[in-house]
DNA sequence: ACCCAATCTTACTCACAAGTATATAAGTTA
DNA sequence: TAACTTATATACTTGTGAGTAAGATTGGGT
């Protein structure tokens, strides 16, 4: 504010924070594009020269930027992975009767499918990755898992969701969820915004006719 | 039964029908085994020494019974669709209202999601089928969809079936079952019966408490 | 006795893709 | 200006796995 210069342009010359910034626009770029060709080829069938053609860099340019190909694929998991516990989580913070709460997660949850990262998760099982990420890997998967049944409990406890085996319930309603990215396109008739709330309301209702009660909004 | 010889044991020569079906034998000992390779560490990642080795043969005796990895996988998927296309079509054929034939379709889908075959079908992206396996492998898929489609319609139409979206209704179901064949487990607590019956009750009453009815069974 | 077909082996070819060694150009710092 | 860092390329090594060529064995048919 004080002394400073007019400015007259943006200097050629960029600020070492600046440097540090294209490098992490550079990485998500890699990543971003190596998802869509994990999501389009299968992991194994993608190569990493692939990815590099369609970045207009060579291979080398990558190993740059990560150590390896298994690298590459965690991160992406690893974002999709996030995406989703973020959601949870974030619905665990709000008010409302539990199944209020159920629909929201269930809500979130199929609009995360829709995107690259979180398809990829569905996609990649858990032998194609290193180890030390597969834990990591499961322990993000066991996180979700864990919220989901903590918040159908909270709606059992409050009456808002019917009672039943715990299990067969939420692994019915994640599969379903996570099925949706193995349908849904951006091309298609239906918005994301649709697609969830398709998805949630015939979880929710099931398949048999309600004879007179409308369910809880 | 006019002039045959009492049998001492059966002879070491075989006939010619009987060696072709220890050919058929074989044959299949590949698929099975392929089968739970691809399932296990990806098509991609399983090579045809892994199976091979199995077997206790060599690979090239595999290149005997068939001529490429390709069609391992396409008989695979082949054989897993056949048997969800198999159970769908004889529900078609039998009584009952919608809402029952839906149940049966969709407990015999579960079951089948249970069995290596139909496992592999899921694991399967088709770009990784041939050209011509993919479009055979979707019309057996577009076959299936359409006799789901055709059972829900038929439960709306006599009123056994909550009427809605029917695209919606259909993917969240199949996803739901399909997904099966990613936790189903036959070292795990509940058996196969006990999974299709479960799945199936949480998709026909769905999540939300049913205030008087306790519906159809 | 001889041949033929089916089955299976050993020993290969060939292509592809992960990852590396090394060079170079441009900007940055001393 | 010299030395260093960052970002990129060219050209390589290496391993692996699909598919093949050629031969051995076996047993049934003529």
């Amino acid at each position: 504010m004080s002394d400073a210069l007019p400015k007259t342009g943006p200097s050629p010359w960029k600020k070492p924070s600046e440097r540090k910034r294209q490098r992490e626009i550079k990485r998500e770029a890699v990543l971003s594009t190596a998802v869509r060709f994990f999501n389009l080829k299968g992991f194994n069938a993608t190569s990493l020269d692939d990815v590099a053609v369609a970045l207009n860099v060579t291979k080398p340019t990558i190993y740059h930027y990560f150590s390896s190909k298994d690298e590459i694929l965690f991160e992406c998991v690893e974002r999709g992975l996030d995406a989703i516990r973020d959601a949870a989580r974030a619905v665990e913070e709000r008010g409302g009767t539990g199944m209020e709460r159920l629909k929201a997660l269930m809500h979130d949850y199929a609009i995360c499918m829709t995107h690259d990262f979180c398809t990829c998760v569905t996609r990649t099982a858990d032998h194609e990755l290193s180890p030390e990420s597969r834990a990591e890997f499961r322990r993000i998967k066991r996180e979700i898992d864990q919220t989901v049944r903590r918040v159908v409990q909270s709606g059992i406890d409050d009456g808002t969701i019917a009672a039943g085996d715990m299990l067969m319930m939420t692994f019915t309603l994640t599969g379903a969820l996570n099925w949706v990215a193995r349908w849904y396109s951006p091309d298609g008739p239906r918005t994301r915004e649709e697609i969830a709330n398709g998805v949630v309301d015939v979880l929710v209702n099931g398949l048999a006719p309600r004879p007179n009660a409308e369910v809880a909004a």
